[in-house]
DNA sequence: CATGAATGAGAATTCATTCAT
DNA sequence: AATGAATGAATTCTCATTCAT
């Protein structure tokens, strides 16, 4: 059942691991900008020439950084997204485990929030295969069709499926990385219900007739 | 009542205005990081060394095109939030604002993306007198007090109004962001409706009663 | 009749000279693969991007200072290849302009001698524009056109002559570029008066009849 | 009479071989620059660390890969050169033998090319116990010998032999290094016939009275 | 012995900033 | 005031060499 691995296995995915979490921690401490090879080695404790052993350049390192990093957000996400309760309980859930991950991963939120909007030209953007963008839109898409599933069955509005997934993620993600820097934020719950409330309900008193 | 000004002063005040387009179309072009001086100078059409006469270094000159950028922003939408116009009304008016003000300044998009997170250990950020991120905050605020003020007026529900304008702030940026990067767009009223609709209304077919 | 030049295109051409004769003191001291940019920017007395103003990368410095300095090969030779007069006179006189030149770029033959032959796998090669082995080539070339008139005319014996023009110049060069690294060398007339005899007259006491 | 060795020598000798081959054919495909450690190892399908436990380091291992190579040469040339033939006869089989070398060891040449001139200032090459310089001296003392010996027969005019053996060998190298290069060279006895009867009888067609 | 992961000194290159003109 | 050539600190990446397994 369990995965067969060599020890050379194991130790390098374990040096894989050291990288991509230092990775992160200097992204968080200083930007993407500033942060250097030199100091990320420091950071993981190894020199420098280790780190091009398992990523070609740079940019790869925090691309796959970044990869790694969402794709664990993706997979809570989807775990609690995907079930058949319905679409408020799973809302919850979702708004949930995004609090829940980046408080397990508060170094992750300056990497993704680097990452969001992708760097050059939109030339080159178009060219670059490396870019992180695809990963976020990503996302956004699996909300969407989850979003869609909802007012097929009827449970919520119908509506631009992929616009009302940006608008709901990107207010999510406000909150939940302004959590990671707030020195006293509210509880979980009190967050989730605010959300969950205005993204369900709205804020205004009574509804209009729309 | 004009201010008067000597002819020095309006050269001065054109040259900085050049630069700070100019900043921020490069910025738009190349992404924060590859935006070097020189290609400022040149889409400015001065020397590089021009620029140092004006901004004391590459982030005064960042964030000062930043704040220029933002100032007016603010004022398209305090203009339109201030007034006494039933709460709803004013919310359409402040995301048309918005839509528009990335509309007209298309090259500002990137760079307000860049600064919305601000770089450097927390430590650090306290430190930097140069960080944007106050102007980003500010109208955080200045929306959570309009939102008190529709509170107190009953017009939407009592809550936490600081955490319920960031989560509106960063939905409706989003959204007005990918607008910029959209190829065909839907038209702004679509986008405004959606908007205002789930704002006001959520997006449950049945107002639960919370 | 003089090149009007401005002032900053003197300054221009001055470091321009300037860094390639320290890329060829450098080179020459230390070998091709050991000449740093640092050093050559020391020996030129400028900082290391200060080269970069001039030349692209370190490629096109040495490039271009081979270039420039075989350029000036060519021009003395061609110079004293290129009369009417008897082809034996020619040749003593090419030899000792080649002597002579080496003798005032002492720097140069470490360079010269690097560059024969290309590096880089032949289908590299091919690609390389940049590559100097065509100036090699064409010094080549030119001595073998010079050969072939001479031929024409009945001066020296009919065979191929781009081999012949091959065998020549590196058997000079030989020569030439070993008085640079000798300490006392023969006189210039001695060295000339071997070379001129051996090509003209060969080597053996009696001719062969052939 | 055999030296008697043990399977360790054997396979000793065998691995030596292995990886000086192996560095030939890198340093002929990439380049005396761009041969690495690592792609040598590889072409001898030997670990990295392998080539360090009989070579002290890259100096070394190229040193005597140089030296292994051209020791068979001058093995060949020694051969041909020092019968009591006719010195014409025994220089038409030391062309043809450095013909057939390069022919079998196309490899070789670019190593040899790259070890002509010595790197490093006149300084470091005296105290540079490592350099190849000797083993390339060698060939012109040994043929300066031959040479010598010919005058004092009489075979050839008497002259500066050292002189003359540099300004041979390195025409005679010119073309043979040529050969190596061309698609489709001149058949060998052609080039030596062109080699020998320039030597021997010189190009003039009528022989000045020198 | 053989291995190859790890090391880190060292090289090329970039670019914000300065300052003489 | 304006310029832009010059600077050199800082950064990325390479690769010869070492050493624990």
């Amino acid at each position: 059942m369990a995965t067969p691995r060599s020890k050379e296995e194991v130790v390098q995915e374990y040096r894989i691991q050291s990288i991509q979490q230092a990775t992160m921690r200097v992204i968080a401490r200083k930007g993407m900008a500033a942060a250097t090879m030199q100091e990320i080695a420091d950071e993981a404790g190894v020199a420098k020439g280790t780190i091009y052993l398992y990523f070609r350049d740079r940019d790869e390192l925090v691309e796959k950084t970044f990869e790694t990093a969402i794709t664990e957000l993706h997979q809570r996400v989807d775990g609690v997204m995907s079930g058949s309760a319905p679409f408020a309980d799973r809302l919850r859930a979702m708004i949930t485990a995004a609090i829940e991950f980046f408080r397990d991963n508060r170094e992750f939120f300056r990497l993704y929030a680097s990452l969001r909007i992708p760097e050059g030209s939109p030339a080159q953007q178009r060219r670059n295969q490396r870019n992180c963008k695809p990963q976020y839109q990503n996302r956004i898409e699996r909300f969407a069709v989850v979003l869609q599933e909802a007012m097929d069955h009827g449970e919520i509005r119908p509506m631009n499926a992929r616009r009302l997934a940006l608008f709901l993620i990107e207010g999510i993600n406000s909150i939940v990385i302004d959590r990671v820097m707030e020195e006293a934020p509210p509880t979980e719950t009190e967050d989730v219900e605010l959300m969950a409330s205005v993204i369900l309900n709205g804020i205004a008193t009574t509804r209009s007739t729309n």
